[in-house]
This record gives structure tokens, C-alpha cells and sequence, in this order.
DNA sequence: ACGCTCACATACTACTTGGTATGTTTTTTG
DNA sequence: CAAAAAACATACCAAGTAGTATGTGAGCGT
């Protein structure tokens, strides 16, 4: 099975080219992406252009190779806790406790993931860049998908009510995306406190703000 | 009164070059701010960087007063219904609702002042920049804080229940604002259509996703 | 030890773009 | 109605950047 068919696994094959991922991420987070420039990466890798470019034929390229390792770890982290033998709703809070933690903990990657989504309307100019684009898109379905699945299964086993499943998945995606944006982890953090705030999050999606009466 | 010492007053004064700032935030939302450049918002307005230049000095003031616009009018729409003798869980939801239709019909507007801030964070060249940066920042926080009083309003008369008020509130608000990323106006829509909308999103945001026992 | 390939670094170019300097036309004002 | 100012348009430049072409040293198979 080679990592050519998985249109997740990036190509960072046997080279340990993963640095330049990870670098890249951090400064479209910092910056955007279109602020970035390959030098300001090459930099942060304590290297030069000729690295990159190596490994990568373009900045858009690079981007989207940034953006499949940071859908590669959604999937990686939701995936295992989806099925099971408990009510939807409980597997549906284990998914989105799962995406949470991992939005903290790939903070970088997400941050693309999440900016890469805004630029929908990216200046995609080849078709090839075109066709990488749709193919990240699907992905990103894909992934919403996964989640509206156990919520439908939560409506038809009467663990989760909502008045449109589509619209609350897109909520509840939305708020723990919204992480990328405020979360900044502190000096000091242990799993332990990011995962506390983890459940804060899921508590807030699954019981909403209404007082019981 | 002038408008120069009010901060949430973008300098439009007199003149009519509103028009300037709708068709900067289309650009920006479409592009992004970096991929946008001064002749492509001259050009979506029918004219020249001449026009735009007579108005600001710098792409980045043009910027800062987009997003001056549209927190202006996020503002507009929330206050009016954040007071009054109502339980504090129905004034909070009636802001969420209220926060939501500005953000389906300011869509360009709040589509800047959601991805704009953070792309901004570090490179504030100038030292004015900076400080318009920080005060643009405070006008956020400001926003936020009107929804963390009244939902601690909530806590203390009993109609709202959370784990920790804070994080509620930001989960709430990541979820409206994610609109801003999937919602995109049908061909033929109507008010009525968007308010069904931002009523489902209000029903996830107080009720949550859990069945009731 | 010799060639060959990989993994980069260096040097350079073509092009984009923010900003300016300077016209030109319309509106306002005295 | 003249003159001044406002509201743009045109022409231009300096700086930054994506991408390329080429150099180079280290490892490796033979």
C-alpha cells in the first residue's frame, strides 16, 4: 500500500521532511500564508530556499501538503472513538473531545487547516492546483460527514435532539474550530489542563446554556 | 460631537466612500488581505488606487476601517436587545440571534473582522499602527465582555447554567462567527430564510445537543 | 577510489505591488 | 465668474518575492 493512493498521507515519505511542515505551518499561522514568504520558513528551519524547494515545486504546493497532514491528524484523532456500543451522544462528545484536544495540540497545523478553508477562493491558477483543491474540499466534507453520521444515529436512537442535525454539527464544529483563533497555549500547560478545557468545550456543545427547569 | 473621538466611527463622514470599505471587504474576504492588492479594490469599484490613496494613506488604514465598520455594526445590532426585564438566558439568546443576522447580512464586513485581527498580531510595522491595532483589539473584547455579562447576569438569576461562563461565551460566539466561513447567500433569499437560520443556530448554542432525560 | 545521486546552498531574474508624484476635471466658495 | 480646493486618474518607482539555474559537499554502491 503505498502512501501515493492516500490522498492523506502526505508525501513526506521516508524523509524526514516533516520539519518543513511544521515550519511552514507556524508562520502561516503567525503570518497568513500570503505574508509568508519561502525565505521566512527556509529561516525558521535554519536553512535556505534550496531546502524547500527541494522537496516542494511551490509555495501552493507546500500549503497544501501543510493542510493534508492537519486533516491527516483530525481523522487520526476522531476515527478511533466513533464507533462503539454506547449511545450516539456520548461517541459524538468523545469525537468532538478528541478534535478538540488535537486542535490544541497540532495548534499550527490546524491554524492552516482553518485558514486554508477561508481561501476557498484561493487563486488556484493550474488545473492541477485546481484538482489538489477539490480533492482537500472532499476531505474536509469527509470529515464534517463523520461527525453528522453519529448525530443522525443520535437523533434515531433518542440520545441527541436537535431541530436540524446539519446546522447544529456546523455549530459545534465551528466553536471548537473557533480554537485556532484564541487558544495559545500557556507556558506551563499540562495535558491535564488542556484536557479540562476540552470538557468545558464539549459540555458547552452537548448541554448548551439553558438552565434545566 | 465629531466622529473623530469616537473610536467605533470608521471616517466616513460626509463622504459617500462607504463604497470603498464594501468593496475592500469583498476583496478581503475573497483574497484574503495579503492576495488583495489596492488595484484590485479600485478596480471592483469601477476606478483607480488614485481614489482609494485620497482617502487613506495605507492599505493597512484601509484595512483597520473595515474592520472598524464592522465591529461598528455588530455593535448596532447587539445592544438594543442586551437590556430589559427579561430573564438574562433570553436577552443572551436574543444577542446571539441578533449577532448571527449581522453576520449573514454584513457578510464581507465580518468576514474581515473575523480572519483579519490575528493576521495583523505581528506585523504592525509603525507605531501607530500598533496602537490602532491594540484599540481595535479592545473594541473586541468589549463585544465579548457584553455577552460574558449578561451570561453571568444568567448564572446569578438562575435561567443559565455553565461549567465555566468564559469558555461558554466563546464557544457561543466561534459558533456564529464560523458563519462567516460556510454561510453564503442563496440566489432568491429572503429575511425569513435567514432568520429560520439564525434560530436553528440559537437553538443549538442555549439547548445543546444532549436529549433531555 | 571513482562516479553518481541526494540534499541542500548560492546567485540571479522576472514580475508583482504598495506607495508617490503629478496631472486633470469637477465642485465649492468668495 | 474666478480661484481655490476637492476628487479623482495617470505614470512611475523602489522593494520584496516566487521560482530557476547552478554550484557543492557528503554519502554510497561498486
Amino acid at each position: 500500500m503505498s502512501s501515493e493512493k492516500n490522498p492523506l498521507s502526505p508525501r513526506i515519505d521516508k524523509t524526514g521532511n516533516i520539519d518543513i511542515l511544521i515550519a511552514a505551518a507556524e508562520c502561516f499561522m503567525e503570518q497568513g500564508y500570503h505574508a509568508t514568504s519561502i525565505d521566512d520558513v527556509a529561516r525558521r528551519l535554519g536553512a535556505t530556499k534550496g531546502r524547500i524547494y527541494h522537496y516542494y515545486r511551490s509555495k501552493t504546493e507546500l500549503f497544501f501538503d501543510v493542510h493534508r497532514e492537519g486533516m491527516r491528524r483530525n481523522f487520526e484523532a476522531v476515527t478511533p472513538v466513533m464507533k462503539g456500543p454506547e449511545p450516539a451522544a456520548r461517541r459524538l462528545s468523545a469525537m468532538f473531545r478528541q478534535h478538540a484536544l488535537s486542535m490544541m495540540e497540532n495548534l499550527a497545523l490546524e491554524a492552516v487547516v482553518v485558514q486554508g478553508v477561508e481561501m476557498h477562493r484561493f487563486g488556484a491558477t493550474t488545473p492541477e492546483q485546481r484538482r489538489t483543491l477539490a480533492e482537500l474540499m472532499t476531505v474536509r466534507n469527509d470529515f464534517e460527514s463523520l461527525f453528522k453520521r453519529v448525530a443522525y444515529e443520535g437523533v434515531e436512537d433518542g440520545s441527541i435532539r436537535t431541530s436540524d442535525v446539519s446546522v447544529a454539527v456546523k455549530v459545534a464544529l465551528g466553536a471548537i474550530n473557533w480554537l485556532s483563533i484564541w487558544y495559545r497555549p500557556r507556558p506551563a500547560e499540562t495535558r491535564d489542563d488542556r484536557e479540562i478545557l476540552a470538557d468545558k468545550i464539549v459540555d458547552s456543545i452537548m448541554q448548551g446554556l439553558n438552565a434545566p427547569d
